[in-house]
DNA sequence: ATATGTGCAAAGGGTTTGCAGATAT
DNA sequence: ATATCTGCAAACCCTTTGCACATAT
């Protein structure tokens, strides 16, 4: 049976063509915000509405399947969540790449100096991507 | 002169009791988001209107004198725009604590590895603070 | 067959804007 | 004195919601 399916209907949503797209899109291009999403999914489902598409977003982050991504001076953006990572965001044209890693040493260190116990992560760098330099 | 004042005036801002009651209590409570900082404000002046916080939230933003700070799951907040720095999120009393962390080993990394030129940081570390333990 | 989901249109809530009066310089 | 700023109310988003119909199981 089909990835994407599978993963809804193990979280009691029935699999229909809109949340079918969604995941699909996201698992496309990840790291996209509404209004590319719906731009998207709105070429292969002329009839869609926004408001399926927000419900929708809402629902899939509430059973964790999607998460979003708060990105200095863009709107929100959405991606399937999958191992933790960074995110590297250009400057120039928006893109958002994505690294991973090792952050224990600086978590440690935390930890460590302020008896503030670290659960999670979530690191941005700004800057510029290979393919703008120059 | 007052340190505030001179802040606008250097920027050519006037500097109405407004502007300065929001730096002001940006200067007291740091991180605070625009409902806190109406509801704070409102005691020491009952007719500040939203419009004037939002337009000069924006201003201040736009000037570089404060920063908009993206907290995942909670309204974004603001703060006086200082020394680069860190921020730790519990979740439990909502809090949000700075801290200063060398990063240069891990953005060196990332920079070798993907030739991405990294120019500055947001660093989110989110988990149970001191006072919320036990 | 039926519980769930969708599209539509209307409502809601937060943010921005135009304007006349107020204020800092 | 005058350019800038504020408060008010209206306008403007973007997001959510109620409802009747459609769809996945």
């Amino acid at each position: 049976m089909n990835n994407l399916k599978k993963i809804l209907q193990t979280n009691n949503l029935k699999a229909t063509h809109q949340r079918l797209s969604i995941l699909n899109t996201l698992e496309q291009q990840g790291h996209i915000d509404i209004d590319n999403l719906y731009n998207t999914i709105i070429k292969q489902n002329p009839t869609i509405s926004k408001a399926t598409l927000y419900r929708n977003i809402n629902e899939l982050i509430e059973k964790d399947i999607i998460v979003e991504v708060k990105i200095p001076h863009q709107k929100n953006r959405y991606e399937i969540k999958k191992d933790p990572h960074i995110h590297l965001v250009c400057k120039f044209c928006g893109d958002v790449l994505d690294n991973t890693v090792d952050l224990s040493m600086i978590i440690n260190n935390i930890q460590h100096n302020t008896q503030f116990q670290i659960q999670s992560s979530f690191v941005i760098f700004e800057g510029i991507c290979p393919s703008c330099k120059g």
